[in-house]
DNA sequence: TTGTACTGTAATAAAAAATATTACAATTAA
DNA sequence: TTAATTGTAATATTTTTTATTACAGTACAA
């Protein structure tokens, strides 16, 4: 995994103890990360209808809806890419019978494991978690 | 999340349905991968105690207990680096509220999901995994 | 109506991580 | 004593991630 659901949480949890718009270079400040790789991110969450942004000057970002009507496995599904167990580069030998098979049964196991997650990131959302912070 | 998993795996995998020692050489034929990256997986696994080895010439590896008492947890948890959920390679500014606290409770959150995760896959062991093989 | 503070995005560079390669010492069966 | 193997270190290559630079587009406000 890299730093993306990290920063989209970061980017979310911001947002959700603003009272106003943020700007993508306070996150940025904030995170200690990147301008551009915010705004990227923030593009994603964008189009995953998380948060809505209004340009030009005062411009910045918002949640889209209420915190507690955002699930973190909502957060997570955006980010997410590839297998949650990992997977590795060459295919298996397709002339071993055990190669050959591998990875359909690695995709199954992946595809249980991930549900396992999003079942238990479903039962806290965005509000649950900013309570946290004091 | 980088190879490692399904790579043990399908180590694993080899030996389980494998009557008799396998060399690493000829389980990177199967998986496809460089045999000294084999070999150092093979060579945590050993630490690991999920795997022996017997060196010199006709030497190889098998596994160290029956693949009814290997849960895909515990080999999982041989391979774990890190957060599930990734993290990000910068510390967020400690200087915003947020990004003082961020860390601590996004570490709270991934142990919960390890958690899940090692749980459902504490659910099949080897021997059940090789048994979706023909 | 013009400057300024933003979003949005593309192109490129740099850094870090993963994987591959080469090399060779140590071990053991035949 | 030779050949096949484990075990591991050092280095190189490739891939991925993150950072940087640049700039067009938008909208507020003086």
């Amino acid at each position: 995994m890299n730093g993306r659901f990290p920063i989209a949480m970061h980017i979310m949890t911001l947002l959700c103890t603003a009272d106003d718009l943020l700007s993508s270079d306070y996150m940025a400040g904030s995170i200690n990360v990147n301008p551009v790789l915010v705004r990227k991110e923030l593009s994603n969450l964008i189009k995953h209808q998380l948060i809505i942004s209004r340009e030009g000057k005062n411009g910045g970002y918002t949640l889209s809806k209420p915190a507690t009507d955002i699930s973190l496995a909502s957060i997570y599904q955006a980010v997410k890419q590839g297998n949650i167990l990992g997977q590795a580069k060459n295919q298996p030998n397709p002339a071993c019978p055990i190669g050959k098979q591998i990875n359909d049964h690695l995709k199954n196991l992946d595809n249980e494991i991930e549900q396992a997650m999003l079942n238990k990131l479903g039962t806290t959302n965005l509000a649950g978690f900013c309570k946290k912070f004091d």
